[in-house]
DNA sequence: TTTTAATATGACAATTATATCATACTCATA
DNA sequence: TATGAGTATGATATAATTGTCATATTAAAA
């Protein structure tokens, strides 16, 4: 597996020089951050290669909570916040705006180091596990990226793959081509919305008749039934 | 999505009870262990059902740490473990053994449940329930946005649906069409008051019977009964 | 009851959203 | 360099939605 690359946010730079240093002897790679605004540009330039954010609430420029509320509208990257404030209510508040994970300061290294280890062997396992969906004779495999609709395999594209699982994941339920140009394409992609239209078009001829199950919600965007 | 299951062990009957009343309050299914032992039987019998364990450190018959230890060599189950000890390298031990978290006692259910949610919205690919408004016989989803009266799903134009849906979110009480317009149409929006007069016309209709309940005020405006 | 103003309704045209098609571009591979 | 799959985009066709107006109906007031 390749090495991860973590963005520390914190305007000390003794703390930065800390973490940067445990950090990297245990084989992550390092991007600092020293205040809130630097953060948010530096991860709406770079944040496809960004693994986890270390952020510090205490910040000039924007705060750590304004940073974490910013990135959650554009990413679901993992976020663990370091704070001085001990109070309760401080860390319910960062798990509502989005963080994985609330570390009071002082940061003991070793601790931290193993709180990312081990949040990091979650994630993987769950990455990892052969997801298999299947019902009303479709089926998507996601450790083979096999699709078959009454066991019949149908050959998608990597984008018409991803649209139709990311439909299939959320079935019932509407998304906007906004939301869809997100989860597919990436936040950071500004193509028009139209291109979802010719693609859902593509996905239902190659599904047949399980294209049906491709909704258009007028003035909403789409939904699969299931 | 279904409820979680989460186990909770710990020998002390007040917080099993502190923890079974706040989990299941957030909607969680709760089974209990006293020890180690059993908490291990109650896995090796019911393993498959249980999302998360609640996991004290200071057990009779076999401590936290035994019994992490033998859950992970049967299974990759999520396990928090609770400790009264506050030493780092207690922590650390936890992280190396395989638990997912460490969180330190006294346990506060406030920041324990928003640890356990902001846990659960990571690992979990499918997130965020469906608001349902639903009474008498009418019945909105707006995640699925689909709208129906005694169960029978009736489709709506863009306009009607964010009509119906502001008139019902204001239930049992008038809106003007000026109101509406802004609500519905946007504040910029520069088009006749009758206009409104004609969605809900068509609004009526979609509705069947349910329609009645979009009673007019002579003046005034509009109003949903309910 | 008559009058008046407000609202409901139906028809139509205008507008807008979506589907579909054709084409050009990109990138990896032979 | 040529090929081809995958992709993005714009043009056009199709279909649904919407706004407006004329007219009918209704409710309140005189």
């Amino acid at each position: 597996m390749e090495k991860k690359t973590i963005l520390v946010v914190d305007d000390e730079l003794k703390i930065r020089i800390l973490l940067k240093d445990f950090l990297e002897r245990e084989g992550f790679s390092v991007i600092e951050s020293q205040d809130g605004k630097h953060a948010l540009e530096t991860f709406r330039c770079r944040g496809k290669s960004i693994d986890l954010i270390l952020l510090d609430v205490m910040l000039p420029e924007y705060d750590g909570w304004t940073v974490c509320r910013e990135i959650r509208k554009i990413s679901e990257v993992p976020i663990i916040m370091l704070s001085a404030r001990s109070e309760d209510f401080d860390e319910v508040h960062g798990f509502e705006i989005g963080a994985d994970d609330y570390v009071k300061k002082p940061v003991k290294p070793t601790v931290l180091i193993a709180r990312i280890n081990a949040f990091f062997r979650r994630i993987d396992k769950v990455k990892a596990e052969s997801r298999v969906i299947a019902f009303d004779g479709l089926e998507i495999d996601d450790s083979s990226h096999t699709v078959k609709v009454d066991n019949e395999e149908i050959v998608l594209s990597p984008k018409e793959y991803t649209l139709l699982l990311i439909l299939v994941e959320n079935k019932g339920k509407v998304i906007s081509r906004e939301q869809l140009l997100n989860l597919v394409w990436g936040y950071d992609y500004y193509g028009g919305l139209r291109t979802v239209d010719t693609h859902i078009n593509r996905l239902r001829i190659k599904l047949g008749k399980k294209g049906d199950s491709i909704t258009t919600i007028r003035g909403f965007g789409y939904r699969f039934e299931g």
